[in-house]
DNA sequence: TGTGTAATTGAAAACGTTTTTCATTTACAC
DNA sequence: GTGTAAATGAAAAACGTTTTCAATTACACA
């Protein structure tokens, strides 16, 4: 279950941040794809219903939504900043098809063994990691099996 | 043991690339230096010796030594293009210092099991991975204990 | 339900990074 | 040496992103 649009809403009022239609419509846009978008993405899909608004507030807004926590970047494939919705609270990575651009959500991922033996041997103190899988996506696959 | 300059400029003759002053002085840039690098800090580095380079040429040269797979990408950090030297062969990844940008390398990463139960939760073909790590690293965490 | 104010907006311009173009130069096979 | 295709550097174009600023607007409060 993804962050509903009213959970989202309530977010950025308890912040400070006011409720303008542009904000919703940023919102609405990247709640209704299922892909990652990236910024320009993003503004091609809601200038559709809301022609006058600018790219300047979708970065902004981006920002903000990201700052919040309430969306997350993508980086695998190039593309370095695009947008996904974020599942609530849990930690959790994404497997990207390298032909459509579909993307997974897993959330396993225990690294407390690795990270407890390369503290160990390099004298980190780890405090995060990024971990992204490529592939090719079901649909994919049976479009054009290799 | 990294790449050697040997090495690398053998296999960029083996491809048909010429061997210019200028790929050597950004090739030396990059294996001088343990840290990632951006393509503006090579620009700088290289200039010190090789005044007169383009900026262009360093774009040129890093393309090339990426196809080639004798560097490779760091995206860590909000920065979405820095080069590291690659270790021949082995595939590895990234330790990366959030204070410093400091980088060490591991090779350990078993995903052969959370690969297989992905593949058959999502469908997916699995092709590859990004994993990095980051943290604090010895120097830091010396110099502001937290 | 108004009203005041600080936050937000959009247009334009600035900015940094990367790519393209093109005439000149250069590495290397012969 | 010489010829030729590849590589270079300068300038300009093309991106993506941020800054600036005057005009507008959401919302707290009366």
């Amino acid at each position: 279950m993804q962050f509903t649009e009213k959970k989202i809403e309530s977010t950025l009022r308890r912040e400070g941040y006011k409720l303008t239609p542009q904000r919703r419509a940023v919102l609405n846009a990247i709640a209704d794809s299922h892909d990652h978008l990236t910024p320009a993405d993003i503004y091609d899909k809601v200038r559709q219903e809301h022609p006058g608004i600018g790219l300047v507030t979708v970065y902004r807004t981006l920002d903000i939504l990201d700052k919040l926590g309430l969306i997350c970047e993508v980086h695998s494939g190039g593309n370095c900043r695009s947008y996904l919705m974020r599942r609530p609270q849990e930690h959790h990575h994404h497997l990207i098809c390298s032909e459509c651009g579909a993307v997974a959500d897993f959330t396993e991922c225990d690294f407390s063994e690795l990270e407890h033996r390369l503290s160990r041997d390099t004298g980190f103190e780890i405090e995060g990691h990024l971990l992204e899988f490529s592939g090719r996506c079901h649909n994919c696959r049976k479009a054009t099996p290799s």
